[in-house]
DNA sequence: GTCTATATGGCGATAGAC
DNA sequence: GTCTATCGCCATATAGAC
């Protein structure tokens, strides 16, 4: 692994844990053991090598769901696996998940727009596609962008709800978190069926 | 408004724009018009002051949703006038939202047991009361946080949905949201019945 | 490509006058 | 309660030797 390579995949655990301000060159010289002045042989500055490390965390994410929607398999079975799928990428990677966390909080315009085409746009449309299946008669953005919100919501506040009344250990297991999602949007909560 | 209080309005503004770390003594002194010096009056260091602002800016929320609860209209009406109340706080107070964001992320194990306890606690238990009565037979817990999750989602992370394919102006609709989930979490996706 | 040394300036915090 | 002045430190970034 070059030099490069090395500051990078440190600097992404690092910004990602104390954000842009948070890290400094020195720590981040000191993590890779290095000189600073070293590290700015490689790069012309801070803000240079923070986009730079956004990009690199990025990369390759976009071929997990590829056998999802492949599988010929009905609707809701398809939705299931997704989500669970879906859960689990969140899940593994917790570095790339606080990198987005802090992404979506800066909202840099031109930023995020990258972000959207260059990295989500064509997961997205696939997920979209589905939702019109799924619920022809909703509007498919609100829906698709509604199941990654419900997704995202348990692994982005899970910190906080922890401390809420009725938590149990329970409610971090992806499978559980996953099975609750599915149940709850191909059902609903107006018919009280079955759990 | 004393000298204190102008501080502490202030420096909830800029710390939910710039994090802690991001906002200087100096530039919050710039700010309040005051010199550093008679900030160090009022905290004994930034830190302090920081708690302060943060307790200052969650004060007093927990009132807006007594009227809810206290209507005697049937459960999916009740459902849907708890979520445009929600959908209505959350964008109201974008500094409030903002902190609460980054509260979240950093994910201090002591101030978030704090705030879900001294803060959240009540309006979430009398959630998770009214999330057993519309569907008893799911977790209360998961159901409630589904709910608060569905609605934070489309605020949190509208900097990035609204780059995504499909994304339409009236998405940004207070109202347009609050009828979508309230459908979604009523019906599913499980039968096209009706938009 | 990496180092040591340093320039330049902002940081949190304090001393002491008024 | 507010000010000016300042301390000591750490920040980003650069110069120049090897």
């Amino acid at each position: 692994m070059s030099s490069k390579e090395k500051i990078l995949s440190k600097a992404i655990g690092l910004f990602a844990e104390k954000g842009y301000s948070g890290l400094s060159m020195r720590m981040l010289a000191t993590a890779v053991e290095m000189s600073v002045a070293a590290i700015y042989h490689h790069f012309p500055d801070k803000n240079s090598l923070y986009l730079e490390a956004v990009k690199y965390a990025f990369s390759g994410k976009e071929l997990v769901f590829t056998q999802v929607w492949e599988s010929s398999c009905p609707a809701p079975e398809k939705l299931r696996k997704f989500i669970h799928s879906l859960v689990g990428v969140i899940m593994q990677d917790r570095d790339f998940h606080r990198l987005m966390q802090r992404e979506i909080m800066e909202a840099d315009a031109v930023r995020m727009q990258m972000l959207a085409q260059s990295v989500f746009a064509n997961q997205f449309s696939l997920l979209m596609q589905f939702a019109a299946e799924l619920a022809p008669k909703l509007d498919a953005h609100l829906v698709a962008t509604s199941i990654i919100g419900l997704v995202k919501n348990y692994i982005d506040n899970q910190p906080l709800y922890q401390y809420f009344p009725g938590w149990q250990p329970e409610h971090q297991n992806p499978d559980v978190i996953a099975t609750h999602i599915t149940y709850l949007l191909l059902n609903g909560l107006g018919q009280q069926a079955s759990a």
